[in-house]
RNA sequence: GGGCCAUUAGCUCAACUGGUAGAGCAUCCGACUCUUAAUCGGACGGUUUAGGGUUCGAGUCCCUGAUGGCCCA
């Protein structure tokens, strides 16, 4: 059993400590990491020059280095043993032989087990076979595995283990390692681009009364103090807008939401979302940012703003074409606006073409759901589908000339959405009339219909510029740059339900 | 929320139409002073996800629950 491992680990942990030895060891001073240490034997492999490798390596005397790390794998010899020892550099092997390295420190050697972390001293030369080693001759523990160390050659292969335990999963798959350094990489490029541009990043509130900014359910808590509901936000939109009326004319959030909905490939309860906002600017400039922005990350993450996911690739230079969302379905679907007629017989015609729509579902809803079950799987190659119905946009700016219309665009890559952004809504009339509508649609039992935010309509009526506002899901965009096929393989610790007996 | 699938030793996986639950790695003991998935000899390790049912007999068939995956909403 479990228990078998774990006891054996235990005793050697008490032996330990009769030994006076310290199983969770203090500061370990390292002169090398695991790679630099090959770097460093490399190096001096280049200045002996043809002193000869042959030997076990007098050519490549040098200083003593020290190293540390988590033991990940061991060949015991008798009176001698090699190990292999991981940092997050890399891994490099160490050598233990009896008399070379301090008898205390082979003592601890015999009661090392995969999984402890130590700290080596000794020199550096290359075995017989040329494999770079560190000769160990003074050996410690900084902190003794209790528990034991996944399967070595098939590693973590059970998804709900990899989630639930990520260190384990980081222990022993690099490579998980590698797509969050990319996570890390592609979040810095987005904060160092914008930045160029000269906008500001600000934080806004997780909580606040009213929730809103999306069609989304939110989550509910309770403040103790105040004694009132606070929700969790959906969306960071509302805040910075608050600021562009204020006077921050370029402003940027990466902040976390909070989505009270299902959980899927694509869907995280929480997620980081990108939002960008610009005063005296609408949705062409936004087009060109997302494209740019967009194309600059990827060359960043990857060092091509070409893109293969799951085997398909696609070219993410700018510019990317700019369809509107009503020609696309006719290139798609073959349908116009005028064939869709009013509300009733679009919806008709909907059903007609097998999707299932509510019955107060109006034009402009049974448009988006056409567009989204026969446009947007096509849509490989990055592309704006343009001018939204208004039904479905209650926070963006009507469209001069097209009454049902905003100007909002939805960017497409590999057939998923990775931008929304609109010329925002900045007449307060308009959005109280926007707002009431969305009451109404709440009345009728969508949850997730907009909340009326009178705070949010007091804010407009003290005038905000005409603005351009740009919303991307990090955790998707990096999905794509990842290759990764769920979200969840790029949140660390992504929600999971308790396991319950 | 619905459908399908999965869950077997610490880990990775076997076990044909119902017939004594196995292997590799890990662990423990022994041998071994240049190995590298070290090797060799031996040993330990199981409430087969939980509970119930059918059966002479259930990892396998049926029902219910738990957790996860995929597809759909």
């Amino acid at each position: 059993m479990e228990h078998d491992v774990m006891r054996s680990r235990r005793e050697k942990l008490d032996k330990l400590r009769q030994m006076g030895i310290d199983p969770f060891g203090r500061r370990f001073e390292r002169t090398h990491t695991c790679s630099g240490a090959h770097d460093e034997l490399r190096a001096r492999a280049s200045d002996a020059g043809a002193a000869g490798l042959g030997d076990t390596g007098s050519a490549l005397a040098g200083p003593e280095i020290s190293i540390a790390g988590r033991v990940v794998a061991i060949r015991s010899h008798g009176k001698a043993a090699f190990f292999d020892l991981a940092d997050q550099s890399g891994r490099i092997q160490v050598y233990v032989k009896k008399g070379r390295v301090t008898p205390e420190g082979w003592e601890v050697f015999q009661l090392l087990d995969l999984g402890d972390v130590v700290g080596v001293k000794g020199s550096l030369f290359r075995t017989r076979t040329q494999e770079d080693t560190v000769e160990a001759h003074e050996l410690e523990v900084l902190a003794k595995a209790l528990r034991p160390l996944p399967e070595k050659w098939h590693g973590l292969r059970d998804v709900d283990s990899r989630y639930r335990q990520r260190y384990l999963d980081l222990i022993a798959s690099p490579e998980v390692r590698k797509v969050f350094e990319a996570r890390s990489e592609a979040v810095r490029a987005v904060r160092d681009f914008l930045h160029g541009e000269g906008f500001v990043e600000v934080e806004t509130p997780v909580f606040s009364p009213v929730a809103g900014g999306a069609n989304a359910r939110p989550f509910v808590s309770h403040h103790n103090a105040l004694d009132m509901p606070v929700f969790l936000r959906i969306a960071t939109e509302l805040h910075l807008k608050r600021l562009v009326v204020g006077g921050f004319e370029k402003v940027f959030e990466l902040g976390r939401v909070f989505r009270n909905e299902g959980i899927s490939t694509k869907h995280n309860p929480e997620y980081t979302l990108l939002e960008v906002y610009q005063a005296y600017a609408d949705y062409g400039d936004m087009m060109d940012l997302t494209e740019r922005l967009v194309s600059y990350v990827a060359e960043r993450v990857t060092g091509d703003a070409r893109l293969t996911y799951q085997g398909v690739s696609v070219d993410l230079t700018p510019p990317w074409p700019r369809v509107r969302m009503v020609d696309a379905l006719g290139q798609h679907a073959g349908l116009t606006l005028e064939e869709l007629g009013n509300d009733s017989q679009a919806r008709r015609i909907a059903r007609g073409r097998g999707i299932d729509v509510p019955d107060n579902a109006t034009r402009g809803m049974v448009l988006d759901e056409l567009v989204g079950e026969f446009v947007e799987p096509k849509l490989v190659d990055p592309v704006f589908l343009i001018d939204y119905p208004v039904e479905i946009s209650p926070l963006a700016k009507r469209k001069a000339g097209e009454p049902g219309f905003v100007e909002r665009f939805e960017a497409f890559i590999l057939g998923r959405e990775v931008a929304n952004a609109f010329s925002e809504l900045n007449d307060p009339d308009d959005q109280r009339e926007r707002f009431l509508q969305q009451a109404a649609e709440r009345a009728k039992g969508n949850e997730e219909a907009h909340a009326m935010d009178e705070d949010y309509l007091a804010a407009l009526e003290h005038g905000m510029p005409p603005t351009g506002g740009l919303g991307i899901g990090i955790d998707r965009l990096i999905m794509l740059l990842t290759d990764s096929p769920s979200i969840r393989d790029v949140i660390l610790f992504p929600l999971m339900r308790p396991i319950q007996d």
